[in-house]
DNA sequence: ATTCTAATGTAATGGTATAACATTAATATC
DNA sequence: GATATTAATGTTATACCATTACATTAGAAT
């Protein structure tokens, strides 16, 4: 298995200047949002965001979250189990965590009525700790 | 309690407009294709879509689909737990589950991390039981 | 070197959602 | 019933998100 320092060594410049803008901003990114971080670099078109987020997507690297339509870099370089995602509605922060039990849910419910998962996508909403005790 | 036909009784004109159609239409619809639906009623702009939809969300009638960008109607009047939809992405189908126990794994995530949740999304894409056997 | 495939550049367009402001309908209170 | 208040609606314009289509360049394989 390749570590991930390997797995970073191999994405293409695009690819790369978007993922480490990701990781610096801290929080999910929408495409158009990475796009203006990127302008200074050659960016031009919101295209050129788009192949970059989907091929990382594609790698393990990023998740879309679908409820912000924005995205964030993965907290793992590899898993199986289908992330759960905690957003706070106040500050904006994301967590990625992992439950077996959980996906051992969605697989039960999934058997139970004869549907073949192939995707999970698991977004809470909230408040973090940090926000919620107001 | 009130029943379903109550609830329904106590619509406006365009909320009810807009739920029939989403029920006539036994699949997701997106807002635009709703008011393509609608303009023979007098639905002229996007944001009239919208807007119903938004209310019928709050009162329970509908649940937005954040995969989909598209909305459907909620398989019962009430519920607390929150929704599991299963999406078919050869078909388009979509089937609205209730699982006590992934509820509870989400709240016992939660409080482990702090965090307070809100709003859970969970769609689960794959194939159904009719399209699975391809 | 040549072929093939993946990645990139660029312009145009399609699809989804909301802001801002004016108006009308429904409800509550006196 | 007249008035005040709130909720719903109508309309225009605009913002935001994502993809199609086509041309070009870079990398990998043989």
């Amino acid at each position: 298995m390749m570590n991930d320092q390997n797995r970073k060594a191999k994405l293409t410049k695009n690819q790369s200047l978007v993922f480490e803008a990701m990781l610096q901003a801290g929080q999910p990114m929408g495409a158009y949002a990475l796009l203006d971080q990127l302008r200074d670099h050659g960016f031009k078109a919101p295209l050129q965001i788009y192949r970059a987020l989907d091929q990382l997507a594609e790698l393990g690297f990023v998740h879309r979250l679908e409820s912000l339509n924005a995205w964030t870099p993965c907290c793992e370089a590899n898993h199986e189990a289908p992330p759960v995602f905690a957003i706070c509605d106040d500050c904006g922060c994301v967590k990625e965590h992992f439950d077996e039990q959980l996906a051992q849910r969605i697989s039960a419910m999934s058997k139970q009525t004869g549907f073949r998962p192939n995707h999970s996508i698991i977004e809470i909403h909230g408040k973090c700790d940090d926000c919620g005790s107001v």
